[in-house]
RNA sequence: AUCACUGGGAUAUUUUC
């Protein structure tokens, strides 16, 4: 069982859900018996896709089979709702594995810690501390960082270091099992931080958190991401000499930009108006480029109207391999619909789908501004209805 | 022996003067 377990793994891994199903399914039977491990990668990987249905399906099966799932079950089907925007569905899930006598532990926690914060849901998050610290369950490194993401996005870091302080003093202090492990997790928890400081504009403190990781006495290093968060936040308050002067420096602080690095700053020369800028950075990554990079200058093209340079751009993308996702797609169809060439929106809006991409909200949101721009309001109630047809739901996005 | 939780980049709308 456990080398096919470890191959399912692999394939669920590198994204083949297929070949691990057909493993499952064609393989396995007469030579082993799938275990709860088995079950447990293949839910997880399931919510992972996104298929949550199919993900709770499984453990019905689970359960039939006469098969008991374990706490890894329960959290991967929790994490999987959590991120699908169904807290709800999660908290229930934690009931029935409870009422089911499975006890949740410090993962399924954290993973609802994470989600009822970043949904805002401050009041909850703090609901469900409490009820771990009451089961006996220890924090661990996870737990601080979540809390120091939750309450540094919104600007409130001094919150956080309180609710932190609290902790520690109640004798809810973090466990890890060994030093790495420890150090690890601290890089994470400073990147968290100076990603909540540059993000609400305090890029000193975030630099003095770079510089805290340098330090040392702290030992912990910093990475790529760390200095990514940083050039991500220049870029945002319109500092692009600054930001470019730290990525040059990278080299000399042990670690060299990469795509995402790259990206951050090509955003940034897009949105302040230096397209050109921003286009010949995409050239030095060649083919390192990815649809980030590109749905940024895309973006770039299309706010300056220069239409047929995205147009070009989107078709080099396809015969690159960069198969543009309906972020690039919906940045040019909403270029389209501002220029008024609502037919060429429209084609686009077809060419997607033909290419396999499934317009979202936001592509509908453009078409029907386009629309409504042109005072073709009956055209957008057609649009409207087309969309119900195709079996959209109006959900939170609206 | 194999499985679950936390860190960086892109697109629309959101009465800016």
């Amino acid at each position: 069982v456990v080398i096919f377990n470890l191959v399912i793994v692999e394939l669920c891994r590198q994204g083949r859900l297929q070949e691990a199903f057909h493993v499952f399914i064609s393989e396995m039977p007469g030579r082993s018996t799938p275990d709860v491990v088995t079950y447990n990668v293949l839910i997880d990987a399931l919510c992972k896709d996104g298929k949550l249905d199919l993900a709770r399906k499984m453990l019905r099966d689970v359960i039939q089979a006469g098969i008991r799932p374990t706490v890894y079950t329960y959290s991967s089907l929790i994490n999987g709702l959590c991120k699908n925007h169904q807290l709800d569905h999660a908290k229930n899930m934690m009931e029935e594995m409870i009422s089911r006598g499975c006890n949740p532990n410090v993962v399924t926690y954290n993973t609802l810690v994470d989600a009822y914060f970043t949904q805002g849901r401050t009041d909850e998050a703090y609901v469900v501390l409490e009820d771990m610290a009451e089961s006996g369950c220890h924090p661990t490194m996870v737990t601080f960082n979540v809390i120091i993401k939750g309450l540094s996005r919104s600007g409130r870091i001094d919150e956080g270091y309180k609710v932190l302080d609290e902790m520690i003093d109640k004798g809810f202090v973090p466990v890890a099992r060994s030093h790495n492990i420890l150090v690890d997790a601290l890089v994470v928890t400073f990147t968290l931080l100076a990603d909540g400081l540059s993000k609400t504009g305090k890029l000193d403190a975030a630099f003095g958190v770079l510089r805290m990781m340098e330090d040392p006495q702290c030992r912990c290093n910093h990475d790529v991401t760390s200095f990514t968060v940083v050039v991500d936040g220049l870029c945002k308050a319109k500092c692009l000499g600054e930001a470019e002067e730290v990525v040059d420096a990278m080299p000399d602080h042990g670690t060299s930009p990469d795509v995402v690095t790259y990206s951050a700053l090509i955003n940034g020369y897009c949105k302040a108006g230096n397209v050109d800028r921003g286009y010949h950075l995409l050239r030095e990554l060649g083919t390192k480029a990815d649809v980030f990079s590109y749905s940024a200058v895309l973006d770039g093209f299309c706010k300056e109207k220069r239409l047929q340079e995205a147009w070009d751009l989107l078709k080099e993308m396809r015969s690159l391999g960069c198969t543009p996702n309906v972020v690039c797609y919906n940045a040019v169809i909403d270029g389209l619909c501002k220029a008024k060439l609502l037919e060429e929106a429209y084609h686009l809006y077809q060419e997607m789908d033909d290419h396999g991409c499934t317009p979202d909200v936001v592509t509908h949101n453009n078409l029907l501004l386009g629309l409504t721009i042109l005072g073709k309001v009956e055209h957008s109630l057609t649009h409207v209805e087309e969309m119900i047809r195709h079996g959209n739901k109006f959900s939170s996005g609206w």
